[in-house]
DNA sequence: GACTAGGTAGGACAATCGTCCTAGGGCCGT
DNA sequence: ACGGCCCTAGGACGATTGTCCTACCTAGTC
């Protein structure tokens, strides 16, 4: 892997870890094991990093949707599998919160003009969910119920990431797949 | 209004929209109008600021969820108010997210010593959440309905703040206060 | 063996950070 | 009029920040 992935590599998760503001070229940098100098050869600035390292969380977010797409026949399973993530990454999420939302509101704060850009990740998923309720029946709703279930990984991470709860996790998640359920019997058999 | 209340009230505003790290001590003295040498009289390190921040916070929280029990005979509706919290405060959310949430994770990621102290306004908020939900009938399941509220305003607070969805903010409130309605029906008259 | 080009190292730069010190201003009781 | 005390102003401090420059090293080509 060359000098220039592992900088990358390196930035993503220390921004994740510490936050993009505070994590410096120098961290980054001896994290890497390269002196700073090197570093300014391969990025001028601090935002061209963050560039990167979106551009490089979109590509490795659609690559692992298009993953669970051929994983998965069942668009409801693999809507499950979106929600289990809260699961999957419980000890980052406790630690760290998601790594798309918190990106995005500390940008955010800091009126960065890279903001619309992280908010791209969102994007990525809510278009991949809303594609899902498509394909489960539902295209009036599909985009209101992947903004949903957006939403819902989002609290279920953020109180995560405050009060270390992993029954509160499992309910939440439970709950959600029960919902998910009978939406769409509600939706695919309309009664009425 | 003395100098050291005034400081609070700009730092907690600050902190909120530029974040803790972010907010250094001269541009807390500069937007409250005094020197640096003045501000250090006050306060010797930034974490007491916080600290002290994090204080105000708890107490004017308290006292708002007391004003709200004093106004609202009703659990229910009190619990309302929470929930339509996202949409009082709609334009704060979309421009700077959850101040509770955002702070608790900025804090998580510094590894700050506050990190818990600031936990404890989730806490406020979720020991009346679950105070609201006993009245209403349902002792058991309480906390883990306020959790669940919680969750919910965090979620929204979240997406509301990457989107800038109006549409979506309103939706999710409606969808939650129907399920408030049939949860406390469950719950108060078992049928079973 | 000379030359070029891509990559690396290390330090200089001004600005800003949190922290701390000292001098002075304004009001108090006497 | 005077001494004492709460409050304020302004600057000094070492460290660190993002940014930039220059010298060097190594590999490949003629």
């Amino acid at each position: 892997m060359g000098t220039r992935e592992r900088i990358i590599d390196t930035a993503n998760r220390l921004f994740y870890e510490q936050g993009y503001e505070q994590t410096s070229f120098a961290s980054i940098a001896q994290a890497v094991g390269i002196s700073r100098g090197n570093f300014y050869y391969h990025f001028k600035t601090k935002d061209e990093i963050l560039d990167a390292v979106i551009e490089a969380r979109l590509s490795s977010t659609r690559e692992m949707l298009t993953t669970w797409s051929d994983e998965s026949p069942d668009p409801l399973e693999r809507v499950r599998r979106f929600v289990e993530i809260v699961i999957t990454n419980q000890r980052d999420i406790e630690n760290y919160g998601c790594p798309v939302g918190t990106l995005t509101n500390e940008l955010a704060k800091l009126d960065h003009p890279s903001r619309e850009h992280a908010v791209g990740v969102f994007d990525v998923f809510r278009t991949w969910l809303g594609g899902q309720f498509e394909l489960l029946g539902a295209p009036d709703e599909a985009d209101a119920l992947a903004m949903h279930v957006l939403s819902f990984s989002q609290g279920v991470a953020a109180v995560s990431n405050a009060f270390h709860d992993r029954d509160f996790v499992e309910r939440e998640v439970a709950r959600m797949n029960t919902w998910l359920t009978e939406q769409l019997r509600q939706s695919s058999s309309p009664t009425r």
